[in-house]
RNA sequence: GGUGAGGUGGGUGAGUGGCUCAAACCAGUAGUUUGCUAAACUGCCGUACGGGUUAAACUGUACCGAGGGUUCGAAUCCCUCCCUCACCGCCA
């Protein structure tokens, strides 16, 4: 969440932000300023009776042992008299407080000056496009192939589960771990400290990351014990930094891991949901990054060189773009966006998305650390697929069919123990 | 799931109503000294929100798992919840 330091500043900046987020209440920023106002003057109160009250009591204990009754009875009727002008001073404050920390939560995060401006995925900019590939008459849309190899049962996903579960078979099984295990590897050799993270959450973690109160609706909630299924390894994997001090010379934590994603994509429908294009579970390898304020977007630019290198190594075509204000998350403060070209279906598919989300999350997160003046810093954080599985499955079966195989790419020969599918 | 024991500052760990604005030790840090891949000694060493300052100094309040309660006064007593550990049961 935003810090209210930010907009005391300069509430017409980060109006004018917020706008580009298309974000509909600015009036919010004049009205956290003034409860936090309020806060501080209740606070005020506050500490000064509390003040008196406990010098007070002192008192009494030292007339009390030197056996002066009469005179700690005095100040004994003094503490009533100004406890009971505490208890409502006190119970404002603490509704001051929690009207102000909803009404911050209320606010995205500000997005950066590179941000276009826009509305929906129309207005995303393009910063880079490869060639799209063009394939036969007869080639084959991705759920076709997974089935005429055997290597994904979606029907029997529906049966087991539900719709959106699929069952990876056979070489479709191990194609999907032979991509897992290059993914980490490539992360690791990048520096990244693997991680196998918890797949479910509480609610203070989901609330770190931001994916509370935003995306209530869009996890899966196990009601019984109160945990989340996590719709992406970022959430466990920024919270093991929930409520911690990191040592600068730490910095940048990098770290990364494979996980089940788990997504009610409730509202999704038609070509969108079609085969591995959208579904409720998915596998993902995440990187995360914690860094210093002041060297964020060199992280973000180093992640986007990462993943961008990773789909060139896959030799698949790809985009990608920088998400204008109204397409990018509540919590980005600058999201890239990669999406690989799905030649049967004719269309981008996004299988990556790496954002810096600046102090916003560690600011939930309470995670800091102190800079070269001793001074506690709010860290930044950053994360990225590395990558989305099913989408990239789906790309590497659609383009590199021929008429009875699937060639695949050289960097997972070794992975998958053979240069094709067939 | 059952029974028992616990949750204190970065770590270990004292502390059963006021002298605890939490002892001591370890780690960390600054310095002193000693002819030196190190030791000894001394100081400093929590976080949050306020006040104060150019910045400090200084200063108020809160925080000993969380939330309530008793009391002039709570780490300490009471209640509820959460969590951890041990053993038993069940189980990959």
């Amino acid at each position: 969440m935003l810090q209210v330091n930010v907009m005391r500043n300069n509430p017409q900046f980060v109006k004018e932000r917020l706008a580009v987020k298309n974000f509909k209440q600015p009036e919010l920023v004049d009205a956290i300023i003034a409860l936090d106002d309020e806060r501080k003057k209740l606070q005020a109160e506050f500490d000064s009776l509390q003040a008196k009250i406990n010098a007070s009591s002192k008192n009494i204990g030292t007339l009390m042992a030197a056996g002066d009754t009469k005179e700690a009875a005095q100040l004994k009727a003094d503490v009533a008299t100004w406890k009971s002008q505490l208890d409502p001073v006190k119970k404002q404050a603490a509704e001051t407080e929690k009207k102000l920390e909803e009404t911050i939560t209320l606010l995205p995060n500000l997005p950066s000056e590179r941000v276009p401006k826009g509305f929906s995925a129309e207005d995303n900019e393009v910063v880079k496009q490869n060639e799209v590939p063009t394939l036969s008459e007869n080639a084959l849309p991705h759920w076709e192939l997974t089935k005429k190899y055997k290597l994904i049962d979606f029907d029997l996903g529906t049966k087991i589960t539900g719709s959106g579960f699929p069952v990876y078979t056979g070489k479709g099984a191990k194609l999907q771990r032979s991509l897992i295990q290059y993914f980490l590897d490539y992360n690791t050799n990048a520096g990244y400290k693997e991680i196998i993270p918890p797949f479910m959450v509480n609610e203070a973690s989901a609330f770190g990351t931001g994916q509370l109160p935003d995306k209530e609706g869009q996890m899966y909630f196990v009601n019984e014990d109160g945990f989340y299924l996590i719709p992406t390894s970022e959430v466990p994997l920024t919270n093991i930094y929930r409520d911690t001090i990191v040592k600068q010379e730490e910095l940048p934590v990098k770290m990364t891991a494979y996980s089940p994603c788990f997504r009610r994509e409730a509202g999704s429908y038609g070509k969108d949901v079609r085969g591995l294009n959208r579904l409720h579970q998915f596998e993902k390898v995440e990187i995360v990054q914690l860094i210093e304020a002041n060297k964020s977007y060199e992280a973000l630019e180093e992640m986007v060189d990462h993943v961008e290198r990773l789909l060139q190594l896959l030799e698949l075509p790809y985009r990608i773009l920088r998400l204008c204000g109204g397409d990018m998350s509540f919590t980005s403060a600058l999201t890239y966006d990669f999406e690989v070209y799905s030649a049967a279906q004719k269309r981008w598919l996004e299988v990556s998305s790496v954002s810096n989300f600046e102090s916003y999350q560690s600011n939930r997160l309470k995670c800091r650390y102190k800079d070269e003046a001793g001074k506690m810093q709010l860290v930044h954080t950053l994360n990225g697929s590395s990558l989305a599985l099913p989408r990239i499955l789906a790309c590497l079966l659609e383009n590199n069919q021929t008429e009875n195989s699937i060639i695949l790419p050289e960097v997972l020969h070794n992975y998958f123990g053979a240069d094709v599918i067939n």
